[in-house]
Parts: structure tokens; C-alpha cells; sequence
DNA sequence: TTACAAATCGTAATGATTACGATAAAATAA
DNA sequence: TTATTTTATCGTAATCATTACGATTTGTAA
């Protein structure tokens, strides 16, 4: 999703554009990587001395609500990328820099079988390591 | 892992016997489900009557660390399991009651073609729903 | 049984995240 | 443009899981 589209569902959805929302998309659509809330204010703050952490949360939640970000978990923190609107796929992801690389085998497509009876609602796959360029 | 495996195997490795650290292990072994350090709190307390944070999280760590527990990180919260030490294999969680099915599916071998430049160490594949009595 | 290392207690500190009343800014209508 | 309304943001405190630590207790091996 570019910086564009993610305003124009914003504006869609009826939310206001604001001069913060636009520079948080800009910061994630620069890059195929997951960063911290943490790394968004550190971005932010050059800018926008003393932004709050609620204008970050609530952002980065709102984001993730309407479809313009996605998250996962790494070591214990809350980690948000750019979503990928196209074809489904999972990531790999580098630990150290949070940079992924699409990888374009499902695994789920033989498994449904195995679980009739469980009411599959998501599934996780994901692989870690070092880009080439971390290690 | 049962109970005496995880006792030999911490003896073995020069950790004390003690009854926390026997009824912890009791604790997991008794059930196929991700549980949290909370939820071994509210079963160890009654019989242990002002156990501590510390110890709760110390031999939660420890377990792990010997391989005795496995975890995984549910809705922000770390969630621990008895190891499992039979084949490689990934689960289904499920979200209400943390009850585990094992999958015996790895999509991993048909993938490091795709990732040869990359230094993977671990991969998470999880699916998330409910199981058939929590549904 | 003694002595030492390890385990536990009680509690405070940490760190990410969430919450909230007050203020400011964007969108909309007049 | 101005007024009005609604949403966004600020500043800061609260929350919640987790970690840390000095003091005390308990296993274990000699």
C-alpha cells in the first residue's frame, strides 16, 4: 500500500488528515520493515517536538484497524510494517533489522483437512535469521 | 516430557529439587496447553502461600533455558508449554483455552531453496482458532 | 551438622502500552 | 469567512507484565 491509497481509505473511513498521519504512513511506506513504536517516535520527534505516546498508540492502532498496517510480535514488543495488499503470503524477517522478504509458499492450503473440527481463524508463519546485509 | 524426565534433566545439569519447582512441572505436564507465568501463579498459591514473582518467572526462564518448557507470545503475554521431544512439529492454539493439536506439516523444507542468501534460525508456524469444546 | 551455594521472599523498579481530562486543530455548514 | 462540531493531540498518570535485588531460607554434599 503507497502513502496515497493509505490517506484515501483514511479520508474514506472518516478520519481527518492530519500533518502527523501522513509523516507516520510516509515513515512506513518508505520501507519493507517492521518497526517499533519506539522507532516511529524517534522519527516523529525531530518534527514534532513533545508528540504525546498516545498520538503514536493511537495511531499505530488505528493504522492496524483499518487495514494500512500490519503487525507481529518480535522479543516481547509490538512490531508494525506497511500491509501487503497483494497476492497472500507470509515473511521472512531479520532480528536485527526488521527487514522482510515475502515468501510465497503457504503452508495452510494442506493442512485445513487435519483440522475439521477447530475453527481456524489465523495462522502465523513466519521465519527468523539475519538479511544479508546483518550478517 | 513427563515429570521425571524434567527432574533428572535439572538435577543433571546441577539445579536443586524442590517442591516448587516439582509442582511447576506437574503443572505442565498435566495438559497439552499454552499457559501463563499467571495462570501458575493462581495454581501454585493455595498450596504455596506467598510464592513470588520471582520464583514464578526465574524457573519459568530456567525451564525453558534447559528445554524443558516451550513458548510462544499469545495477545502480548509470553505463554509457556511442556516441551515437546518427539518429531519436529508446529500447532494449532487454541485462543480461548490454549489447548495444542500438533501439525504435522512443515512447510519449512520446500523453502530454504528461496532463502539462500538469508541465515535463518527459527521459524514460527502457528494457526490460531478455536478447538471443538471452545467453540 | 555444618557450611556453602542456590532458591525463594518481599517488594521495588522497569518498560511498553493504555487511559484521560484539557486543549488544539480539522472538517463542515452557514 | 466564520461559527460549530467533531476528532486529534498533548501532557501526564495509570496499568500490566516482567525483571531486579538485598535479605533470608533451604538443599546438598562434605
Amino acid at each position: 500500500m503507497n502513502v496515497q491509497e493509505a490517506l484515501t481509505l483514511l479520508k474514506n473511513k472518516g478520519y481527518k488528515h492530519t500533518g502527523k498521519r501522513e509523516d507516520i504512513i510516509s515513515f512506513f511506506s518508505s520501507e519493507n520493515r517492521y518497526r517499533t513504536a519506539k522507532d516511529l517516535l524517534n522519527y516523529m520527534e525531530p518534527n514534532y517536538q513533545g508528540i504525546s505516546f498516545d498520538t503514536i498508540y493511537r495511531n499505530l492502532h488505528l493504522f492496524h484497524e483499518v487495514g494500512i498496517l500490519e503487525t507481529t510480535e518480535l522479543n516481547g514488543e509490538k512490531h508494525f510494517r506497511m500491509k501487503c495488499d497483494h497476492q497472500h503470503h507470509h515473511h521472512f524477517i531479520c532480528k536485527d533489522c526488521g527487514i522482510t522478504k515475502e515468501i510465497h509458499k503457504c503452508p495452510m492450503d494442506e493442512i485445513e483437512e487435519e483440522l475439521k473440527s477447530f475453527a481456524i481463524d489465523s495462522h502465523k508463519f513466519e521465519i527468523y535469521g539475519l538479511c544479508p546485509a546483518c550478517q
